[in-house]
DNA sequence: AATTCAGCCGAGCAGTCACTCGGTTTTGAT
DNA sequence: ATCAAAACCGAGTGACTGCTCGGCTGAATT
């Protein structure tokens, strides 16, 4: 049994509570059971463990976004568009420490220099997007969604909005709850 | 003459540009080219200068909200919102530094435990949601907004998509300049 | 039994950091 | 000119950091 799996866990949880500079090597061996040595035996540096922890969080997010969005029933293109916001909602609480990791600024900062980063950030944010996008294009050609609107620009409108909200919810400062559903009322009146 | 406000705006665009821990004292001392000891002659520590600089951004922010809403002569309520939302968006580039302090985590942690943290971020906060939320008011007074929908948490929605936008923005990841006249259109469809 | 090697350990290293402190210089009121 | 306070300086300090390295362990292979 290797230790890499627990270390990965552990970091998961320290860099989305945390951050990455405000989480020492030292905690994640304390939290993982691995010794600060046995961390460098898996991972060439600390940057490097945050981008498994990263790649995982992307793999789970995508994973859960197919799962829940295949499963349902839908009917109309506003039906998939409401389904892939709800996910959404739904998965900031599910999925709630990788989530966290995307409202840490360090991963950006990382993103404007190296490809992988950046590329492991974008697969997240268009696999909601896209699924936002394509939504909207299958409910403008069965007529639940009204056809003036561009798909690309207004799924970056509605995403800027969920994102926007589950921000503010994650910095504590107001209570964003009450609004979830309310947020699926407006994307109706945008979109209709 | 104190190096006070030297001090002030050299750690102004370094904790904008790096954030609270990737900036030092040392380099914060060069770029106002005062000594690291006469820092520490005009503030406790360095988060009191962190906190110094955000109460100095929330002065910034307020005083040109003022004075960019009241300057205009606006006739609905929905003007009014729309003059809100165009000056999120306009400050959001001309004070780049005091926005860019906003989209760091650090301000947060230290809001969870501190209230003159919380206060100030709150402060800045509420000077868009009331505006806001009063905007929608007037509108609903004088027919230009629907009257079935609640102010308080329409605000937050209209403002979690501002907000989320600029964020995804200053991310780096997707460009988001070109929406936001189409903010402004879809926001005029949520209350209308 | 012998060999090998991935996994594991933790003391130690070199660097960085926020902050202190004893002192000098500047300022401004009398 | 005197003097006290405020401003300023920068070498020094102790705590912490990511990471290295030499050696230990145990399971699999031969």
């Amino acid at each position: 049994m290797s230790y890499k799996p627990a270390i990965l866990d552990a970091a998961t949880e320290l860099f989305a509570q945390r951050g990455f500079k405000n989480t020492s090597i030292a905690a994640i061996a304390k939290n993982s059971g691995a010794a600060e040595g046995t961390l460098f035996h898996h991972f060439r540096s600390k940057e490097d463990i945050f981008l498994e922890v990263l790649k995982l969080a992307k793999g789970r997010i995508i994973h859960e976004v197919d799962e829940t969005i295949n499963a349902e029933s839908l009917n109309t293109g506003l039906d998939h568009v409401e389904a892939v916001i709800n996910t959404y909602l739904y998965l900031s609480e599910k999925l709630h420490a990788e989530f966290s990791l995307l409202f840490r600024g360090f991963s950006y900062e990382q993103a404007k220099a190296d490809a992988a980063w950046r590329n492991t950030l974008e697969s997240i944010y268009n696999c909601f997007l896209n699924a936002l996008s394509e939504g909207i294009i299958i409910g403008q050609e069965d007529g639940s969604i009204a056809a003036d609107i561009s798909p690309p620009k207004t799924a970056m409108l509605v995403f800027a909005m969920i994102n926007g909200l589950v921000r503010i919810g994650n910095s504590n400062l107001f209570p964003v709850d009450s609004l979830y559903f309310d947020v699926i009322k407006n994307c109706r009146k945008m979109l209709t």
